[in-house]
DNA sequence: CTTCCACCTGTTGGATCCAATCTCAAGGTC
DNA sequence: GACCTTGAGATTGGATCCAACAGGTGGAAG
């Protein structure tokens, strides 16, 4: 019972450092991920990296070509569309399973993070917050399948969330908000009923506000070639 | 261009070996699988039965934890539970996509199915048959998430079929019959509403029939070690 | 000028060896 | 006798080297 715990294992520290890359906008839809250099910018062989992008691709995080690589999976307009029925359809079962098991300090929690994300006006720290919002309402939830699936459909949806917040319409987050706030006092009542009738038309409403940007997905299909953001290691060898 | 397709890639030859055992019971819940015992049998090195074992994860077949390498998820009776719930709420989703694609041969050989399921009586051909009617049923489905999510889904319940169906209880099949040929019907009339309908009550009755028999989780939990059939090839060089 | 083919380079896939970790049983101590 | 400790064996994790495949580039023929 040494360091086990203070060294994560190569493989996970890259696979923290990859999701978070892909989930902050580092590296977007369609972009490759080439293996020596993931491992050059953080020291290791190539093969942790390997496991990693292995580990990615079951969260849904890039995808897997044989003899051609990883990268970050680019959907069409079709396809984030069902992933949204997806959630409409899931997520509300997550939020029923999950009440009844969250202390009232995770509904505290809840409400403060209700509370930033009506104060908040960063849109990056809004995505940040508005996930934490979500799938800490599920962390009662205490199936691994359920809130497995329900963080690849967030993790699939996150880059395009993220380009869509930087579209620059209307700000519309007030109604966000209002709709937190319905969701949360479901929750406090212990309503599983009206949490999840509340939560499903939350994210029909966002599927549809999606739907009319088709613009999102002309952009960036091309492959560019990710940058790692150089971490560790200010090399560049030879 | 020369074998591409025929020399499938060690990795995918043995990910391909290994899902056919899970899926066939040979591997069961709780089981352990060892890389060393893998590689020996299909006459590799480890490294491709890691990148097989990686493969299996994201389809929900093994789980893996650091140093102490794979087994079969082993679920207990809830989890079980709620992932019928999953079902129930996604695969009419999945139905619902596909029936505007589905070709009249596509439907065909739905019937052709539905019909072999009706005369069968091998229970363990039943479960080939069975999944092979519902996720051919989704083939229309164009999005690759929905379908691979609904694919794990079926992944993760298959063994808790298998073992209901060898607890040899009445012999129910007729109503299971009965409900493929609504369903079916519902498909040729294009009735998308229906299907769902009846899809989402033909998973319903299994949940909560798999509900009343608390004794498939008893069993089988303990560790034991995983007999890999041996395959293939009479070869392996040197 | 266009098209097709061979080659070459960049990148991923696999094998072998070594290091780190876990499991478990034997032995010692209180 | 019960419990903790300490090893040895078994098993997974990582590094390095080599092989195989994909894509692009240049040249030659039409």
């Amino acid at each position: 019972m040494t360091a086990t715990l203070v060294t994560p294992a190569a493989s996970e520290r890259i696979a923290t450092h990859l999701r978070e890359a892909i989930l902050s906008g580092e590296i977007g839809p369609g972009e490759r991920i080439r293996q020596e250099e993931v491992a050059e910018r953080l020291g290791t062989s190539r093969l942790p990296v390997r496991e990693a992008l292995r580990m990615l691709e079951a969260e849904g995080l890039t995808e897997h070509t044989a003899n051609k690589g990883a990268r970050v999976p680019a959907l069409d307009r079709h396809e984030l569309d069902v992933l949204y029925q997806m959630r409409e359809r899931l997520e509300p079962l997550a939020l029923t399973e999950s009440i009844p098991h969250l202390t009232s300090g995770q509904v505290r929690e809840l409400e403060g993070l209700a509370d930033l994300i009506a104060a908040d006006t960063d849109l990056s720290e809004f995505l940040v917050l508005d996930r934490a919002f979500h799938l800490g309402s599920y962390a009662g939830c205490g199936t691994e399948h359920l809130l497995a699936t329900v963080t690849r459909m967030w993790n699939s949806t996150q880059p395009y969330r993220r380009m869509f917040m930087t579209l620059g319409g209307p700000d519309r987050r007030w109604i966000v908000d209002h709709e937190h706030r319905l969701i949360l006092d479901a929750i406090k009542r212990q309503d599983s009923v009206d949490a999840e009738r509340f939560l499903s038309g939350h994210i029909r409403r966002t599927r549809i506000e999606l739907d009319q940007h088709p613009e999102l997905f002309g952009g960036p299909h091309r492959a560019g070639r990710a940058r790692i953001s150089g971490t560790t290691t200010t090399r560049r060898q030879a």
